[in-house]
Order: C-alpha cells, then structure tokens, then sequence
DNA sequence: TTGTGGTGT
C-alpha cells in the first residue's frame, strides 16, 4: 500500500470514479465526433455512463460558452431529476447551480445553470416561447428508442430547427435496434430544402459504449404454457427450489394477475420445507401508493428469497438491485386508439423483441443471472422486433394542437420518424374543429385555439376550463379539471379494504355524477382535511395524488388569470344552481362524448353503435340516468366502459355543440 | 363489476 501524506485533506470519493467507466476511453472520440458532425446517435447500454458522462464531457469542453445550455431530455420526471442529483453531485455543485434539472412544477435551474435535466414534453413546450431552442447548444435526448410520443414529436422539431441553427448539435441515445433509423431520418434531406448535395456521412455518426452488465443465460419452454400465471408460480417455485440464492423478477401484465399470483405464491410457499429457505412475494404496479411499492427495495428478512412480481413498470422506469433471475411471461398490456369510434383499448399482447430483450437484461445488472422466457424460441423468432411506436396507435388530439401552436399549420407534412396514420390525424383534426380550436381551414384560431393549446389539459377540457366563466363556474372547473387529469389514481385500496373504500367513497358522492363527486372530494381535502395525509387516510384517498391536483389547479388558475379571465374565489358566485351550471359548462366541452341510457342500463353513443357500460368505479355504475357525458372512453377484455360520468340535458347538448349534432347524417 | 407505462410555461 502506498503510503498517504495523511496531513493533506483526503475527501472520500462518493462516486465511482469516472476512468472506471467505459465511456471514459471513448472520450475524444466522442467529442471529437459531437464537434465535427451535427447529429451523433450514441448507443450506450445500462452502465455505459454515458446520461451522466457525456453532458460533462462536452461542458469541459466548452460547449457552454457565452451561456449557452447543454440539455439533456428524459421521458420520465424522475429520470430526469435524480440524475441531475447524481451528476451535481460528480460535478461538485449545488443542485440547481451549475447542474439543476427543470420538470413540471420543479425549476431547479438558476442564471449560472450550464447542464440542465428536462422531460421531453417540457422542452417541447419551452419551443412554445423560444422557438430555435436557441438557448441551447447542444440537445442530448436521451431514451430515444422508446418513442413516447413526446420523443418523437421533439425529434421531428429538432430536425426542423437544425436547418435554421446549423450550429446546434443533437445527440440521440438509441438501443442498438434503431440507431441506423435516426440517423437516415436526419440525413433525409428536407423535402423544401434547396441543397440536395449534403450527404448523409457529414450529418450524423452512430458511436457504440459498452455497457457494464454481466451475462444472462437465456432459457426458454420446450412446449408452450397455457396458463401463464400458473407457470409464473410453477417457475418460482423450481427455481427457488433448484437455483442459488438470487431474488426474482416476474413481469406479467396488470394488477389482477399480480394479484393473483402474489397470493398463489404466498399459499404454496407454506408448504415449503422447515428450515429451508422462505419466499416473500411482493407486487409492483403503477397502482399502489409510493409506500407500496417501496417495500421492493426493502432488503428481505434473513433466509428469504425476494419475489418481485410486477408490470412493465420494472422494464425502465423502476430499477431494483439485486435481481439475478427474471421470468418473462412474454405478454405486456399496450394501449391503441380506434380512429374510426375514438374509443381508447387495452389489451394483452405479446412483448417484442426488444421489450424481451430488456426484460432479461434485468437479471444481469449485479451478477451473472439467468432469464426464463414463458415462451417456446419457435415463438420467440415470430415476435415483432418492436411495438408499434405510440405516435401510431394514440388520440392525437393534443399534439397537433400543440404542433399548430408552435407554428406548424402543415401537420401532414411534419416529419415524423414514423408518420402517423392519416385517420389519426383526421379524427384529432375533426375534434380540434368541432372544439372551435381550429377554423375551416384547419388554422389554430384566435384567441380559442391559441389558448387551448397553452392550457396543460386534454382539448375537450381546455374547452370546458375556458367556457367556464361564461356559466359562472370558474372554480369548479378549476377543480374538477385538475381531478380528472389525475386519471382513476383518487382512491387507494388500504389492506384489502375494499368494502370500506365503497363505503368512503359514498360519503362524498353527489348524485349528478363523478365531476361533481370529485370537486366534494378536493373540497374536502383543503377544508376539512386542510391538506393532510391523515385525513387521505382516513378516508381511502391517495394523499400524493390530491396534492399534485392543488398544484394542477394552480398552475391553470395562473394561467387563466394571465389570460385575462376573472377568478372570483368562490365568494361572488352563488351556491344556488352551482351544480347545474357545472353541468351545463362540462357539456359545452365534452357535447362529443354523449351517450344515452337504455333500458337495459348500458348506454349507447349518439350514433347508437357502440355499446358502453359504466365503469364499475363511477357513481354512475347500476344508476339511473337519461343522457350523460363522460370524459373517458376504455375498451378492456370485451367490454367498453366510460369513466368519470355526469348527467345531462338533452337540450343542452343541442344548445352547447354548435353544430356538431344537427349537421351528422341520421 | 374494475386502469400497462409515461407526460404538460
């Protein structure tokens, strides 16, 4: 050992140094490549440094001059801000300093900021105000290859803004897959673009970093299972029975199924030997309150195997230590659009390629582990290499508002990495028109469209917030629009509680329906609960989530406010007839989701072909009414529900829809 | 009789 001169000051390194990292090796070349090239696609896998590294590299060298910004984009919050933690922390700053990270709500930037943290969507909107990006030098998007929507509508910006800004330099983080694709889409060149002479070679390089993970011994089935949640169990038990000690990952494809499992497991695992080894099976989903889903990271009583059973959420946004084995059920829950009905569907369908991929690679992240696909490798070769990018199976509604916003009429002619299907965009146009953001010559209009789009809410309830003073509702609304974009998160399932949840439930129902039952609710909890988790508790509420609705309702009160529209606090509107003029107010926003009631009690869209049933978590569920309104629309297994539902006249739907009703065909 | 995962000056 090398003896220290213990009277310097020694300061325990709190990282991993950075020459351990692979990425440390590639550091000229990268820069060198960043420098000569506008657009570089860097392929780095888990471990490869390079969210953490790359923005450092390119500060040192300079890429920050004359206050120019290195922004790094990341389809999740929490992406975002704790690796703007981690890299202050490298980089020997304060959070929010040299270093900071800006999500909704959160602006930890300051004037001295020079590497800045950001989800894709809030860059986007930042191109709103400042429309070259011009505040940047550099733009990393990172997680690329998982094209959100967000991500690739910013991809297709960025190509467009570096034909005015040559000088900026984009880097694209992309799984192995899909790198040549980005990089021929910035090398296309632009259909108006006078110069056809630049060749794809000085536009972009795709680098590759290794990454630092261990091996995954992948095994598959010789014959396929039927019951893949059976053998879910069967496999959890021969691996803890055969395999060393390692905890478990399972990935299956929603909460009933977890569900079901945890507690098959929790059973059979009684009957395990004395003196062996004990399971302890712990669900994962999006669902469960923060606490619930940290007892994953707990480490396990002495002489207990972690079972983690969980939906893709444990894919990429949720990283457990630890892992050294993963079943993979090869099935995954994925969302899609019906353009032609406008109803919204979830269903089972097998993983892709990539998806498996990215699942084994879970086992691998601290040891050499092992994979077990529920699947035979004849049905593997068959899955699709990857998912359909959402852009191509989502209600576009609001990105190509926020696309007229940004000054781009021609929303066809937008370059997307994938286009989108044409009747995506003619059922969100028809809908942005019926909504009057948008004029008969598809031109966002002034000044309903402009301020639609700037309100951080779908289109039909950007409608609705700014219909609302005209019917005296501004608070309401307020409310009830910050409520419903939370989505079916309100309630919480305490230890399996279910009855008394109904039973809190009813004590804030108001029977015109779930808007109003809803604003009791968020009343409640700043009056009466004066914004405290004991009184979420007390009463089945999920205390994070009402307290991101104040936050939302602020932000839109500040923004009505600064457009001008009056906001009376709830003291000059009168009680009398509030619930009426919410109602009427939601119909003026929401005339395009009516339906009416039959005598069976399902109910019917104004077409009268399709068939929707009130889901079983709306107040409206087994009750009586004529027509209503809804703000969701879900098909799932065989059924359609509509959720969050409230009475209406049929009048008003006439009176409030300009038009969209006389003029449809009978 | 029940919601995969994300996101918004």
């Amino acid at each position: 050992m090398a003896d220290f001169d213990l009277g310097s000051s020694f300061i325990p390194a709190l990282h991993k140094p950075a020459a351990l990292l692979p990425i440390t090796k590639h550091h000229d070349s990268l820069l060198y490549l960043i420098e000569k090239t506008p657009v570089t696609i860097v392929i780095g896998q888990t471990g490869s440094g390079k969210t953490t590294q790359i923005p450092q590299f390119l500060e040192h060298a300079g890429w920050c001059a004359q206050g120019k910004l290195i922004g790094v984009t990341q389809p999740r919050r929490v992406a975002a801000t704790t690796v703007a933690i981690r890299v202050a922390e490298e980089y020997g700053c304060e959070l929010g300093k040299e270093v900071g990270y800006s999500i909704r709500f959160e602006d930890v930037t300051s004037a001295a900021t020079r590497i800045k943290f950001l989800t894709d969507g809030l860059l986007i909107r930042e191109a709103l105000v400042d429309p070259l990006l011009s505040r940047y030098s550099v733009i990393m998007v990172d997680e690329a290859h998982e094209r959100s929507i967000s991500t690739d509508i910013l991809l297709g910006l960025l190509k467009k803004i570096r034909r005015r800004r040559p000088e900026l330099r984009i880097i694209i983080s992309s799984a192995t897959l899909q790198a040549e694709e980005f990089l021929n889409f910035f090398s296309e060149p632009s259909e108006d673009r006078e110069s056809t002479d630049d060749k794809a070679s000085q536009v972009g390089a795709i680098i590759s970093l290794k990454g630092r993970t261990y091996p995954v011994d992948v095994l598959y089935l010789e014959s396929s299972a039927e019951d893949y949640v059976e053998k879910v169990v069967s496999a959890v038990f021969e691996i803890h029975n055969t395999e060393p000690d390692g905890d478990i990952l399972v990935f299956l494809t929603g909460r009933e199924e977890i569900d079901t499992a945890v507690q098959t497991i929790a059973e059979r695992s009684i009957n395990l030997r004395s003196g062996s080894q004990s399971l302890l099976p712990l669900p994962l989903y999006a669902g469960l309150t923060t606490e619930q889903q940290m007892y994953v990271f707990d480490s396990p009583p002495e002489n207990t195997r972690k079972v983690i059973l969980s939906t893709n959420i444990a894919e990429a946004s949720v990283t457990i230590d630890g892992i050294v084995y993963v079943i993979d059920s090869g099935f995954v829950k994925l969302r899609a659009f019906d353009p032609r009905t406008g109803i919204e569907s979830l269903t089972v369908t097998p993983v892709s390629k990539a998806s498996a991929a990215q699942r084994a690679g879970r086992a691998g992240r601290t040891k050499p582990g092992k994979c077990f696909r529920l699947f035979t490798e004849d049905t593997y070769r068959s899955l699709p290499d990857m998912n359909p990018p959402e852009i191509q199976r989502s209600n576009l509604a609001p990105f190509i508002l926020q696309l007229k916003a940004l000054g781009i009429d021609n929303v066809v002619r937008f370059e997307y990495l994938t286009p989108p299907p044409a009747e995506l965009m003619i059922k969100a146009t028809e809908l942005l028109y019926s909504l009057g953001a948008l004029d008969e010559y598809s031109k966002l209009t002034r000044p309903l469209g402009v301020r639609m789009a700037e309100l951080a809410v779908e289109p039909m309830m950007a409608k609705t917030l700014l219909s609302a003073s005209s019917f005296d509702c501004v608070n309401e609304i307020l409310t009830i629009a910050a409520m419903t974009s939370l989505g079916g998160t309100i309630w919480v399932q305490q230890d399996g509680g279910k009855k008394q949840m109904e039973s809190a439930r009813r004590k804030f129902a108001a029977e015109e329906g779930d808007q109003l039952t809803l604003l009791n609710v968020y009343q409640a909890f700043v009056t009466k609960g004066k914004k405290e988790s004991r009184f979420c508790h007390e009463n089945y509420l999920n205390f994070k989530a009402l307290s991101r609705a104040v936050s939302i309702r602020g932000q839109l009160k500040r923004y009505l406010e600064r457009s001008g529209i009056s906001i009376d606090d709830g003291l000059k509107a009168p009680h009398e007839g509030r619930a009426d003029r919410v109602r009427r107010c939601l119909t003026a926003g929401y005339f395009a989701h009516a339906a009416k009631m039959q005598p069976d009690g399902s109910y019917r869209n104004v077409e009268g072909g399709t068939v929707l049933y009130a889901h079983p978590s709306s107040l409206m569920f087994n009750r009586k009414a004529d027509w209503v309104i809804f703000h969701e629309v879900m098909e799932t297994g065989n059924k359609t529900f509509i959720r969050d539902i409230t009475k209406v006249e049929k009048s008003w739907l006439l009176e409030y829809s300009s038009g969209f009703y006389q003029t449809k065909p009978r």
